[in-house]
DNA sequence: TCCTTCTCTTGACAAAAATCAAGAAGTTAT
DNA sequence: ATAACTTCTTGATTTTTGTCAAGAGAAGGA
């Protein structure tokens, strides 16, 4: 079983012969650190595995830059206000390493849809996923404390904070680079 | 055409037949002022579209109560938790004032899908949507101050204002209610 | 290697929002 | 209609978080 095969596999029950299926329709992406996989104002029209390798969602405002997510091995690569509807996005994703990915375009994914049945269900699936990860991270914003949100993320991903640069960190989780500095630091004692 | 297959076309083209067919699967249903539609802890299988009156999706906490979202017309209500992934519920979901939904149950929901083929992809984009409704969320909860959210929230659904207790919204929105009052007092010099 | 650049930390201060408390206004039930 | 509740507003104060500024440390390029 290829990787692809295993990260399809590991979040949803698929028959076998789907899974090979789906997973052909795939192409290996290279993605070197700094390059951007979107920016803004494109119509993203991929779909992508992330395979190794961190990728940063973020918007370029005015007065400031806000990171809104850190894409992981193993989850969703794209924009889906391009992919579902053509919107242009608002968000640039660019590789804060170099990545490997799994592409699928848009013409081949439509494809998808009409030849693997299962696919939709499994996509379905994988969005409301997202969805639901998105539910929680509203609630943490609006019921939680910059320290509570805090020990949430270090809590499911402690690695991150050795490896991202931390000021996207705070950006992500809502508060400036100096308090979190200083959440951290009153976490030692 | 139904009120409930307006609601489905006006969101998505899907194909007249099936549009009857899938608008059959769902059925009346009322919710008194303050009735639950969901309690917290409970797993959901239903889903429903709403076509009249308010709900209020709200978590119970210790300390205190966050209201995550407002009900309205043509909104989805479900907890994609427990449909999808047989979670139980963190949120309870209770009607602000009489509603009227029409409501399909989960054995029905996957016959749907099972007899039409489109149905799969009009939930997908259903979902897709509530997903980049959430990222917009996020977004603002980031970037903005409270005073931006409330004008973000009232530019979207003045209406609300006059229909939802402010301290719901308040919650909604990431603030106390002193603090929405004192920007609602503000906005009017 | 040295120099530049970027990132993180720290302190002093300012601003935003929360809390506490009281009272006004509006609803609901009897 | 009145009493009991709930909701909203307002002021005083505290807490949290942001801003500005400086410097230490780490990473990357010539």
């Amino acid at each position: 079983m290829t990787a692809l095969e295993q990260y399809i596999s590991s979040f949803f029950g698929v028959p076998d012969n789907d899974l090979t299926a789906i997973a052909n329709y795939f192409q290996p992406q290279q993605l070197r650190k700094q390059e951007y996989y979107l920016k803004a104002g494109q119509v993203c029209d991929t779909l992508s595995f992330q395979h190794s390798g961190l990728t940063r969602f973020f918007v370029q405002l005015p007065e400031k830059e806000v990171t809104q997510w850190i894409g992981t091995p193993a989850y969703f690569v794209t924009d889906l206000n391009g992919l579902f509807f053509g919107k242009p996005a608002r968000c640039s994703i660019q590789a804060l390493e170099d990545c490997e990915l799994f592409t699928i375009h848009r013409k081949d994914y439509q494809q998808l849809g009409e030849k693997i049945p299962s696919w939709h269900e499994l996509e379905k699936r994988f969005i409301a996923r997202c969805f639901t990860y998105m539910e929680d991270r509203v609630f943490n914003l609006l019921a939680m404390s910059a320290e509570q949100r805090y020990q949430w993320l270090f809590g499911m991903h402690p690695g991150l904070f050795n490896q991202v640069p931390l000021q996207y960190l705070a950006s992500m989780l809502g508060m400036t680079p100096e308090t979190l500095s200083r959440i951290r630091k009153k976490q030692l004692s």
